[in-house]
RNA sequence: GCCCGGCUAGUCCAAUUGGAGAGACGCCGCACUUAGGAUGCGGAGGCUGUGGGUUCGAGUCCCUCGCCGGGUACCA
């Protein structure tokens, strides 16, 4: 070893080679040592965890049949970039953790895979004519190699990728059992559609229109179960996003009405869509987030992306003058899932959702989003007489008005819409309704506080306990009418709290809540609605059902063709996988992306030979066309944890033994599912929302035992970087920018020219990238582990810092320097025992490491390695002695695994240390032999005493007393606390 | 606007139920070196964002304000 040179990093570029002792660990030895054990690991398959059953259950296994733990993190989409500093931050932090449970004795399932379908390497292949196959694999490629090199403990086998054809075949398996089902309102759950159709040729339950099943034609007995399965098509109001050239779900487009990739103008279009029906499971969604050990902001978003309100849906009777009103047909409830927009089309009532029915007597108005329906059948010809000028927006007739509110409202971007800082805006349209309770005519207006969107896209305005009710009352002019009484001295205007109600009394209606609370006032309104089919309780959602098909190349097929009436049909499970047919032009015809008035054009719609397609289906070969749409991303990753658990199984998707095991509840009230996710919180309610979809789905249908798949989820942060911008606003490289500190302020300067700093990602327009690779050459693997694990708790953001790295590999050095003699590389490790004062340190260590451990404080845990290496170097001139090297060792290597297993094999041992039991303290070297307890006067420490820690209450505030008699000075203490174990406090 | 986090040394960050402020980077000094670096040893540096409250005692609990980050945006 002549040449010890690291690739220019921890600071070794000027040195010359012969001064460092030729067996320090460095960068280079680093290099050595770490693919070495790489490769062992892979060859022995160190890392395999065996199922139960299957061609990866292994009963000669160290693990067998011992306690599980199952450890995922969210897999990466593969980019072109590669993967920076930030990437591996989770997966270091899993594989770490994975690595002390399994020296701890559990049997850890961790493997690693690739979320390959999606649109960047759709986009690249459009741009360089590269078939996006190619460019994935190459990608995923490069994933593995840079993902090898951190030594991450994966079981190899298991590894997938969406966009292998054997993975692929199970998401279209999964999709059929989907389109193959139906949700049962009163079983509450998912059954197979051929349940249904069973009913329905029973009569045990009627169709749509009541006619017998038999008289159904049977297009007309396929619509009906059509409409049923939970995978369905639907012409309805989509996300149209014309640079993309595809529709989106509702998740992703952001709340200013554009794409989250790409940042595109989004327009609503009617088109005919593949829908999942994730609204059937939203009472579950919502309820059984109560079982997850989850964070709870990521609870509370999901909660609030489902929006459940709980109140009444009330029918107003409506007319276009006083006195002369329709009074239409009750409609029936609202099924599950409904897709709104379906309010009543003819000028029938006008029903409205309320979360506070117990307020309808403080009606005073009512309000229409612009859009709604019923607004053409109800405006008016003219103004009625008592018409408020306010009311008119100015306008000679209702009709006028409505027509300019509509062109005004439409015309606002979401953006602009939200800057208005609210006011509010609308118009009167001439009609009336009819207060249910009340009997008193109040006047319609549309205005665009109200959504066509959510609820039945109409309200009943009850500005007296309704803030923006309130605000368009005051613009308006209208009656306000507190039906609950606030607290005395309130000065606010609206009031949404808790009183009894006032004003609610009517005699001709025969309802009075007056003097109840809000609960009760509630439940007797809408008992009193019921009886009177003025309205019903409901419950309603803000989930709409998942937009599943994108007019994109690169994703599954579906596994659809259509007949001759247009209506699908399922491929039998013989025929998948339906493989993406090899087409030259994948393109996906793109627009101008504020062109709203395009339609998409999927690319496998060119792929003539392959869309039509003659099938023997069961009725004798027959002409079908396939299905053009492809899934979205998010397909795969909805059940890829389920793939990790038996991922050679060709039978099934997993085999349901190896699921239990891994997956299954641990208890009866527990939901089962990963044991630990680590991801980025960005997932929130998109990937994890529609991956418990599915699983729900699984569950229902008898494939798997855990109702959740992820039972404990953790947000790791997000590893940022400093990014410094000159005068110009030009960025300057990172890394060459120097911090000096002058008077307490801390500037920064590049060269001679001072620079402004940020914070934000990293990225190349940033010039502030550094690479896992950069880290790997300059320090090893296991340095670059440390310093991530030991930035911080694993769920902080930060910044990072290169220069910082070598405090890592310091403490690494020390580690090895401690086992490994640097001027002859022979073992320093001695038998002999250790001082005691050092081994009661030991087993504190142990004892804290363990504790730290299992509550994933990797830095705290590490710091206290530091801790003990510290004291050890200063204490072991002579050698070391092995009881303490040894579980040094073994403590650091869930961190430095390269360096654990070199070190451990250099004292002695043959295998590896991955299955050597992790350290555990003696609980009698825990406990001090003597307890140093601060002694307070008044509060301040006035003295110290030194006790034996069995030392009685009564010992210690003796001597503790002795010990500050002279800041007594002579006055009596009034009071003297004595925490055991801690301090004495005096009080005079 | 509303809802969550967070604010401890020049920097990144520790501190079980309230009970003498971990670790790392950087900085300074010493040893080893022709020197520098590396390594070893030692050291300095903090009225815990502001103002109040509860307590014998507050980084920790409560309230006010300020700053930073995230989510959400008229959801009836």
């Amino acid at each position: 070893m002549s040449e010890t040179r690291g690739a220019g990093g921890a600071g070794e570029r000027d040195t010359a080679a012969s001064d460092i002792p030729p067996y320090r660990y460095t960068a280079t030895l680093a290099g050595q040592i770490e693919p070495r054990w790489q490769d062992f690991w892979e060859e022995n398959g160190t890392f395999h965890a065996p199922n139960p059953t299957g061609p990866l259950a292994d009963a000669s296994h160290p693990r067998a049949g011992a306690q599980k733990f199952f450890v995922m993190d969210m897999f990466p989409y593969p980019s072109g970039a590669g993967l920076h500093v930030g990437h591996p931050l989770g997966y270091i932090g899993t594989d770490s953790y994975g690595r002390y449970l399994r020296m701890a004795g559990r049997n850890v399932l961790h493997a690693m895979g690739f979320d390959a379908f999606g649109l960047p390497a759709e986009q690249y292949a459009v741009q360089t004519g590269t078939h996006p196959r190619k460019t994935t694999e190459a990608n995923v490629e490069r994933y593995r190699a840079q993902l090898r090199r951190l030594g991450l403990a994966y079981d190899d086998r298991r590894s997938v990728a969406t966009t292998d054809v054997a993975f692929y075949r199970w998401t279209q398996w999964i999709f059929l059992r989907i389109f193959n089902s139906w949700y049962d309102t009163e079983q509450h759950r998912a059954r197979p559609i051929a349940d249904l159709i069973s009913a329905f040729e029973a009569g045990a339950r009627p169709t749509p229109d009541g006619r017998a099943w038999g008289e159904l034609s049977p297009v007309e007995q396929r619509t009906v179960v059509n409409d049923h399965r939970l995978a369905y098509i639907s012409e309805a109001p989509v996300n149209w996003c014309p640079g993309l050239g595809t529709v989106l779900a509702n998740e992703e487009v952001t709340a200013d009405g554009r794409s989250e990739r790409g940042n595109f103008p989004v327009f609503r279009r009617s088109l005919k869509q593949w829908m999942m029906r994730i609204t059937a499971y939203c009472d579950r969604l919502i309820d059984d987030l109560d079982t997850l050990d989850w964070p709870e902001p990521v609870k509370l978003m999901q909660r609030n992306w489902i929006g459940r309100s709980t109140g009444a849906h009330i029918d107003f009777a409506v007319g276009d003058q006083r006195g002369d009103f329709a009074v239409g047909d009750q409609r029936g409830d609202f099924a599950v899932g409904d897709q709104r927009g379906d309010s009543p089309t003819s000028a029938g009532p006008m029903r409205v959702f309320t979360t506070r029915p117990d307020t309808v007597f403080g009606a005073t108005y009512m309000v229409m989003a612009p859009e709604h329906d019923l607004v053409d059948a109800l405006v008016a010809d003219a103004w009625p007489e008592g018409t408020k000028p306010a009311w008119t927006g100015g306008h000679a007739n209702p009709r006028e008005a409505v027509d300019a509110y509509r062109k005004f409202a439409a015309g606002k971007t979401e953006v602009e819409r939200t800057a208005e800082t609210r006011d509010k805006t609308g118009v009167f349209i001439g009609a009336f309704a009819t207060n249910p309770a009340t009997g008193e005519p109040i006047p319609i207006f549309i205005a665009d506080y109200v959504l066509a969107g959510y609820g039945t896209g109409a309200i009943m305005a009850v500005p007296g306990q309704d803030e923006r009710d309130w605000e368009f009352a005051e613009v308006f002019d209208l009656a306000i009418i507190r039906t609950v009484q606030p607290p005395e001295g309130f000065e606010g205007k609206a009031y949404l709290g808790e009183g009894p109600a006032i004003n609610s009394a009517s005699p001709t209606a025969g309802l009075s809540v007056d003097g109840l609370g809000v609960a009760d006032a509630k439940a007797k309104t809408i008992e009193w609605l019921e009886a009177n089919s003025a309205g019903q309780g409901a419950v309603t959602y803000r989930l709409r059902d998942w937009l599943f098909s994108r007019q994109r190349y690169w994703g599954e097929p579906f596994p659809i063709v259509f007949d001759e009436t247009g209506l699908p049909i399922a491929l039998p499970e013989t025929m998948l996988p339906l493989e993406l047919p090899d087409i030259d032009d994948f393109s996906p015809k793109t627009f101008d992306p504020n062109d709203a008035d395009t339609s998409p054009e999927t690319p496998l719609s060119r792929a003539r030979e392959w869309v039509e397609v003659e099938l023997d289906l069961g009725d004798g070969p027959k002409r079908y066309t396939r299905e053009t749409n492809t899934m979205p991303q998010w397909a795969g990753s909805c059940w890829y944890e389920l793939r990790y658990l038996d991922p050679t199984n060709d039978a099934s998707f997993v085999d349901l033994e190896n699921e239990r095991y891994w997956m299954g509840p641990q208890s009866p009230s527990d939901s089962g599912g990963v044991d630990l996710y680590v991801g980025g919180v960005e997932h929130a309610v998109l990937h994890l929302l529609y991956a418990r979809f599915w699983h729900k789905v699984l569950y229902d249908l008898g494939h798997i035992t855990s109702f959740e798949p992820f039972r404990r989820l953790f947000n790791q942060g997000y590893i940022q970087a400093y990014a410094y911008s000159d005068e110009r606003g030009m960025y300057v490289p990172a890394e060459e920018v120097s911090e000096v500190v002058e008077g307490g302020t801390t500037s920064y300067y590049y060269g001679e020219k001072k620079v402004k700093r940020e914070y934000g990602k990293m990225g190349k327009s940033l010039k502030n990238v550094v690479t896992p690779d950069d880290m790997c050459a300059a320090y090893g693997a296991d340095t670059f582990r440390v310093y991530e694990m030991s930035m911080g708790p694993l769920d902080v953001s930060r910044p990072w810092e290169t220069r910082a790295v070598v405090g890592s590999y310091r403490f690494l050095q020390r580690v090895w320097r401690l086992v490994v003699d640097e001027a002859t590389g022979e073992p320093r490790v001695v038998d002999v025992e250790i001082d005691p004062e050092t081994e009661r340190l030991l087993h504190r260590t142990i004892a804290g490491v363990r504790a730290d451990m299992d509550g994933l404080r990797f830095n705290t845990s590490i710091a206290k390695l530091i801790e003990l290496t510290n004291r050890a170097t200063s204490v072991t001139a002579g050698g070391t002695p092995r009881a303490l090297a040894e579980p040094l060792v073994l403590m650091t290597a869930p961190f430095a695994p390269h360096l654990a297993e070199e070190l451990w094999q250099r004292m002695g041992h043959e295998h590896s240390l991955a299955y050597e039991p992790f350290p555990v303290a003696d609980p009698a070297l825990l406990v001090a032999e003597s307890v140093t307890y601060p002694v307070q006067v008044n509060g301040k420490v006035r003295g110290r005493i030194e006790v034996a820690a069995e030392a009685s209450e009564d010992e210690v505030r003796a001597a503790a007393l002795a010990e500050v008699a002279s800041a007594l000075d002579g006055r009596d203490p009034r009071k003297v606390i004595v925490v055991v174990g801690r301090m004495v406090s005096v009080v005079v």
